[in-house]
RNA sequence: CGCGGGGUGGAGCAGUCUGGUAGCUCGUCGGGCUCAUAACCCGAAGGUCGCGGGUUCAAAUCCCGCCCCCGCUACCA
């Protein structure tokens, strides 16, 4: 029976570059798991796009003497190469500056109001009088009424580590222009989350089969209490808040219009697809499941706060889980395209196969804790891993088939019991890979892919082919059809972590490129194989310097 | 300070929920094979599972205390 999955993946930040662990926090869990979802059969609709909004693009802007609008088009383009040269297979990958985003975002924005969810507050806060802007927390600098460090900022100072009010800082200057910041009344709408806490509480606690650190993370966050929260801002970068009560220079604040894009995506998508209706099929039949593949930072947004603003919406799906990854270290730091550490996806993509660098990436993917990568380690994982023990597996059986049988699939005798116990767990290891990607383990389903290949090292360097070639042609023929079947399973296994080389295994073993099911394809005896050729590339050690 | 996660042989990780001879990949050492991209296969060495206490016939796993690392502190997104 077929299942409907929506794969909601985070929209990356359109103020710079992302790096690896953007690709391995969200992106490529995202896609693996979509690849898989398709190839078993079930309707996969996966939505993401470029963020646009928000203060550090119209910062950015404002630095390069530039429209904010052309900070956004050069990421976007960006980003849209990088999933190109990494095969990310989004349904739609769109961005929040569209006019249906906009669109979507005041529909909800009116029916949250309508409901109750959305209230008007008076607020105090600084404003730069030189840049004529109001300033986050985090903009304002000064001296820090507790320890006196002269370069704490607004939001918390870093030198004794306690949590500011930017209002409670000695001698305020904004981070813009070095201005004094004044204090200045501003009026906004809050979302308001004290109203949502209870049936949030009661639906995060009904969660099962949630990643241990999601949960706790989001369940800590209601035991606290929630805030109301600003949705608007004092910007004019964004969408425009579809009541007249604030007056000009409000917009909606970028982390509320954000989510949403999951839903306005999808929209998106139905319309290109000639049925408008069409989205209705992921976010409304509550059999249809939802999974948002995000990195820890952007837990708090996907368990809680979407969740509370789809609830008061009402009559739309909530998440079915948020497998959200940790983070990839680098030398134990975090990535981080500001501070400059952890090259962006692009760099890597320039240098590496596509599919090695996805190896790479998947093999280490932050599932339970931080996890720390290198480029030695990225190299290690390519050279002795991939290439050593899944592309040479291939390679070493094509080669003795092609030089012996003159590149045509040998025909078999009676199959021994060892013979059909190699294919028998390559079919248990499709089922083991399927599970493990079914509970988005996907770092252990990779590993299964893998182990059963080196089982078909194992089985030929028992059977040695090579050697009863000559003494035992008919054996040889066997043995040697029984590994391009488990071959045949293994790249089926291995096709969502692989894109761009199952195509290319499938050219050798003379199948169809694409794989089209979740289970092993069967290679008829006297099938011509194509070309025999290496898969990947074995790297130099200073393939990355 | 508060909240969440983590600390397991040289590296990276699994195992902790549901106590019961410490597992995987890589590296190192020795051997085998020679079809294959010096690649594959077999074997070995290497860990008092952060520290201290407790419960138990039995603790990496449960309880208490402490130390260290990472993240968050929701007005960066």
């Amino acid at each position: 029976m077929s299942r409907r999955i929506l794969v909601a993946v985070a929209w990356p930040y359109a103020s710079g570059p992302r790096h690896l662990g953007h690709l391995a926090g969200a992106y490529l869990p995202a896609d693996i798991f979509a690849r898989y979802h398709r190839l078993a059969g079930n309707e996969v609709l996966m939505v993401s796009g470029s963020d646009v909004h928000g203060t550090p693009i119209t910062v950015r802007a404002d630095n390069e003497g530039v429209e904010p609008q052309v900070i956004v088009d050069t990421y976007h383009t960006e980003f849209l190469d990088n999933w190109q040269k990494l095969g990310i297979s989004w349904d739609l990958y769109t961005s929040t500056g569209t006019p249906n985003h906009h669109a979507v975002t005041q529909e909800m924005f009116l029916r949250l109001l309508d409901n109750g969810y959305l209230a008007k507050q008076t607020s105090h806060q600084f404003y730069d009088p030189d840049v004529e802007r109001f300033l986050p927390d985090r903009y304002v600098e000064g001296t820090c009424p507790h320890c006196g460090y002269e370069e704490a900022r607004g939001d918390q100072c870093e030198n004794c580590g306690r949590t500011l009010d930017a209002t409670d800082l000695i001698n305020p200057r904004s981070r813009l222009s070095g201005a004094t910041p004044v204090l200045r009344e501003t009026e906004h709408f809050f979302l308001l989350l004290s109203k949502l806490e209870e049936p949030i509480r009661e639906w995060l606690e009904s969660r099962v089969g949630w990643r241990r650190h999601v949960k706790n993370w989001a369940l800590g966050m209601v035991n606290e209490g929630l805030p109301d929260r600003a949705i608007t801002r004092d910007i004019e970068w964004g969408v425009e808040v579809p009541v007249d009560d604030l007056g000009p220079g409000k917009r909606i604040y970028v982390w509320f219009d954000a989510v949403i894009g999951y839903l306005s995506a999808a929209k998106e998508w139905a319309q290109m697809h000639g049925d408008p209706e069409a989205w209705r099929k992921w976010w409304q039949d509550p059999e249809a499941e939802s999974y948002y593949f995000v990195g820890k930072d952007n837990i708090p947004f996907h368990t809680v706060i979407w969740p509370g603003m789809l609830m008061g919406y009402g009559g739309l799906n909530l998440p079915t889980d948020v497998p959200a990854n940790q983070y990839v270290t680098f030398g134990s730091e975090k990535a981080s395209a500001s501070r400059g550490v952890g090259r962006d996806i692009g760099w890597y993509a320039e240098r590496l196969q596509p599919d090695a660098l996805r190896y790479a990436i998947a093999a280490v993917l932050p599932e339970q804790n931080d996890t720390d990568l290198s480029d030695e380690e990225i190299i290690r994982r390519i050279n002795d891993e991939l290439v050593a023990t899944w592309g040479n597996l291939v390679n070493r059986v094509l080669a003795l088939t092609a030089s012996n049988f003159d590149g045509f699939v040998p025909t078999p005798s009676e199959l021994t019991g060892e013979d059909q116990a190699l294919l028998g767990n390559v079919d248990k290891t499709l089922a083991t890979v399927a599970s493990h990607i079914e509970r988005v383990e996907l770092r252990a389903g990779l590993r299964a892919g893998m182990d059963c290949a080196s089982e078909v090292n194992v089985y030929l360097n028992a059977n040695a082919p090579w050697k009863l070639v000559k003494e035992d042609p008919q054996r040889a023929e066997t043995i040697l059809w029984t590994a391009i079947q488990a071959i045949s399973g293994i790249r089926v296994a291995l096709s969502p972590y692989l894109p761009f080389t199952t195509p290319q295994v499938g050219k050798m073993l003379g199948l169809p490129d694409a794989v089209e099911t979740w289970e092993r394809p069967q290679v008829e005896a006297g099938t011509a194989l194509g070309t025999v050729e290496p898969l990947f590339v074995k790297l130099e050690s200073d393939a990355l310097d």
